[in-house]
DNA sequence: CAGATCGGTAACCGTTAGGTTACCAATGTG
DNA sequence: CACATTGGTAACCTAACGGTTACCGATCTG
């Protein structure tokens, strides 16, 4: 099961953004949750097979804690639905020959496209 | 159905990054997915509902196109999920501004937008 | 060792999701 | 008007989802 699916149950985001505030065992998972520990142990299983979650064994626990790249997929579909998904420079087309002749004279580090965060007055 | 379930189908997913490019029509979108026009339809308004597309009618024809703010309990449940809630998700620049708006106009359904933020007394 | 705790898995069950075909209303076009 | 086109909906079916209880192994602890 992928990302989607797996963050498309309401009781897996809970589970998610549980673990984000740190890791947590099943029994408690499953104290907080209502549903039987049976039940919180399978989704468990779903968001580790979706890449969500991951889990230490620590002697006879297991401590579940939250995968963040996992989530990748789920940002990259987002970004990938902006209106423009390219950078546009037209807004700064004045800037950009300057930054660019800058960048040229300089040479001296890469320095590339930082955009308009160097301003030094 | 909310945002996350309604994409949690790929082929739902499919449909949502195709009406980034532009709008279009129900047999447009069929003509392209393999799967028959009824299931495709079904899809729509399974969108539809939860705020993901949107659609104008135009004579006999209907225009369906994507409505960006409903992926704002998306981008939100992401947003939270960050080591520091800082507002400094290039990912997420562009949803930034709709996000709030959406969250304050839709505020129906479940749109899930208090993430444990109450905290346990 | 005996027993409690932690956690995964299997079997079962009701509900829902997603596909199909068939049908219908509404609108454009010869 | 006759008919094609567009698109929604209903009925139906299979597969999967998500819950439960029961059971098992593994690990701490008295």
């Amino acid at each position: 099961m992928d990302a989607f699916a797996a963050l498309a149950d309401p009781v897996r985001r809970d589970l998610v953004s549980r673990l984000a505030n740190g890791s947590a065992r099943v029994v408690d998972l499953a104290g907080e949750h209502a549903i039987s520990r049976p039940a919180i142990s399978r989704h468990l299983r779903v968001l580790g097979e979706a890449g969500l979650v991951a889990a230490d064994d620590v002697g006879r626990e297991r401590h579940y804690r939250l995968e963040r790249t996992g989530l990748a997929p789920v940002a990259d579909y987002l970004a990938a639905l902006e209106p423009q998904p390219r950078f546009d420079d037209s807004v700064l087309d004045g800037l950009d020959l300057e930054v660019r002749r800058a960048v040229r004279d300089r040479t001296g580090t890469d320095a590339i496209i930082h955009t308009t965060t160097e301003e030094t007055a």
